[in-house]
RNA sequence: GGCGACGUAGCUCAACCGGCUUAGAGCGCUCGGCUCAUAUCCGAGAGGUUCAGGGUUCGAGUCCCUGCGUCGCUACCA
């Protein structure tokens, strides 16, 4: 396992991945950083750890500039509205997080300057001048991919500076025909020199390799970092010539900023920070980021893995303030559109998530993204798998089961559950399910666990099927059968919170506790409230969804 | 161009460091059963030369080589 033991520690830190703010989150954004660690949260509040979850707006960079530029409007204000607009969505989503915050937060900002400073004094950060493509109109120096011109292999109009979209080939911005700025559109663009600053990876890679032996990465995580260490890190630039974002506070570096990955993740710590010191115990932050009694899981997509993996921890090194490092990179791979293809809000392709809460429930929506997460390979949307997963297998299935037991308890024994002996053959399987939920769980593998749960139910369906006390007026069915539901409620909770709550109010436990897990209910009198999931009609979804999409387009 | 990952039943996927001697599951399909439950549930069955070709091994889906296909990364997008 990738993970301490669980006696290991009392204290878990969730550190989800940064949703850009550039504009609104996809479903595939959604389920790569906030939902998951949402899930993780819940699930280790659960077992009785003292947990924080904290994540925010990435609020910097390039692309931000660039798009509130096209847009009209200031970094600032483009950035304040899809950050509430995200605030809006943790709600909708019942997404579980202490801070959610962005890294313009003075506590953000202040904290990346002075840890900055330190591995500037601690002889980590270098710097050396180079040439960058700079447009003499906007007078600003320019990504090579905001460059736009002629592909010089297929010719193209609308090849990037780094990249042919058109036919992938590689490219350097001079290699453009009539090449442009993105900002002006006009011509005019020149290399000019400047002063970059560099964080030294090549002179901490010692300690990083001792770090990344020391944790056990599974999967992608090992795969990349392994890959990065193998071919030999070099010092990598962490400053900008960009007006957006957090001065750079080194001696001649006026005017120029922090690259928005350099200083992003610090951004768990500073959220970190913020949060303690909104409750008036600032200094408690340190129980979260020093000595060994926590663990820290990050939940993300596979494309910020070597910012995690490497960059974030070269820091906390370089910093020489001794912080714990990341214990567990919970990285997601993409959730793609349908046929394979990547969600595109200009090309109008997947769902983004003001269009999704729209279509459904959020509760809905968290069950199948949970359930499909992307874990060991890219996963596709369809609307048939959203059909599978929500009717065959959240109602048709577990929701079905919970029913089926307490109508039956309802009708047959006046509302209660009937006292007896629990099959030690159910509490065998539950005890087995029960841990292969909790491994999968401390693994980051939030899909397995869900997966877990649902075998649970269809153990249950066999079991009250094979003991029809319809029939055979025999209790035993039903004890086990309500048991059994009992246990699944509980684990449903980082699902789909709002249904495992109405499900164990039902069930006479309105305390949503693990505890309740093991509780024999015999005695207990169940409400008769409601809680049945309708079912839905995914031709109908996927109508509106065209529909939807043909008024924007 | 360089590096890497993946390619398993109609569909979506399992199979930890090569080994529970007939490669698993769900959906779909065929047949049967139940009727407590949101037409929900249970059982049985058909269906695969594990992309192709070669090699290592007592033994390979699992390791090596070649080819084909899909995708990702290539450090100034995040």
């Amino acid at each position: 396992m990738d993970i301490k033991n669980r006696r290991d520690t009392s204290r878990i830190l969730i550190c989800s991945a940064w949703p850009y703010g550039s504009g609104i989150p996809h479903l595939g954004n959604l389920i790569g950083c906030l939902l998951s660690g949402g899930a993780l949260t819940r699930y280790y509040r659960l077992r009785g750890y003292e947990t924080l979850h904290v994540s925010g707006t990435d609020a910097h960079g390039t692309r931000i500039e660039y798009e509130a530029a096209r847009t009209g409007v200031s970094p600032a204000k483009l950035v304040e509205q899809v950050h509430s607009q995200i605030l809006e969505i943790i709600k909708t989503f019942d997404i579980a997080i202490d801070n959610y915050t962005t890294t313009e937060s003075p506590v953000h900002k202040e904290f990346v300057v002075d840890i900055y400073r330190k591995m500037d004094a601690n002889g980590y950060i270098t710097t050396a001048e180079e040439e960058r493509v700079y447009c003499t109109i906007c007078n600003r120096f320019l990504a090579d991919r905001l460059i736009i011109g002629r592909c010089p292999k297929c010719g193209s109009e609308r090849a990037k500076g780094n990249q042919c979209d058109a036919c992938g080939v590689m490219l350097e911005p001079e290699e453009l025909s009539d090449a442009k700025c993105s900002f002006c559109g006009k011509g005019m663009v020149v290399r000019k020199r400047t002063r970059h600053w560099y964080l030294d990876l090549e002179k901490l890679s010692p300690k990083l390799r001792q770090y990344i032996a020391s944790r056990n990465f599974r999967g992608n995580v090992k795969l990349f970092a392994g890959q990065m260490l193998e071919d030999g890190l070099r010092p990598r630039a962490i400053t900008r010539d960009l007006e957006w974002g957090i001065p750079a506070p080194f001696v001649g570096a006026e005017g120029k900023v922090i690259y928005v990955w350099a200083e992003a993740a610090l951004g768990y710590l500073s959220a970190t920070i913020e949060h303690f010191r909104n409750q008036g115990e600032e200094e408690q932050w340190r129980k979260f980021w020093f000595g060994d009694d926590v663990k820290q899981v990050y939940p993300q997509a596979k494309d910020n893995i070597p910012f995690h993996a490497i960059i974030f921890p070269a820091q906390l090194i370089a910093s020489g303030e001794g912080y714990h490092l990341p214990d567990q990179i919970a990285a997601s791979e993409y959730l793609n559109w349908i046929g394979g293809e990547r969600f595109s809000k200009s090309e109008g392709k997947g769902i983004y998530v003001d269009e999704a809460i729209k279509l459904l429930d959020p509760e809905y929506w968290r069950f199948y993204l949970l359930y499909d997460r992307p874990e060991t390979h890219d996963v596709n949307f369809s609307w048939a798998e959203l059909d599978r997963v929500i009717n065959g297998i959240l109602i048709d299935n577990i929701s079905n089961l919970i029913n089926r037991v307490l109508s039956f308890i309802e009708r047959n024994y006046d509302g209660i559950v009937p006292s007896g002996k629990l099959d030690p053959k159910v509490a065998e399987r539950l005890k087995v399910g029960i841990m292969e939920y909790g491994r999968a769980m401390e693994a980051g593998s939030i899909a397995a666990a869900a997966r877990v749960v649902a075998s649970l139910a269809v153990f249950g369906n066999e079991y009250f099927q094979q003991k029809r006390p319809w029939q055979t007026n025999d209790p035993q069915g039903v004890i086990a059968g309500f048991h059994l539901v009992k246990a699944i409620a509980v684990l449903l909770q980082p699902f789909v919170p709002r249904f495992s709550t109405a499900i164990l109010t039902r069930m006479g436990a309105s305390q949503g506790t693990w505890d309740e897990i093991n509780i024999i209910a015999g005695g207990r009198k169940i409400s008769s409230e409601s809680f049945l999931l309708a079912k839905i009609d995914v031709a109908e979804l996927e109508r509106r969804y065209n529909e939807m999409k043909n008024q924007v387009g």
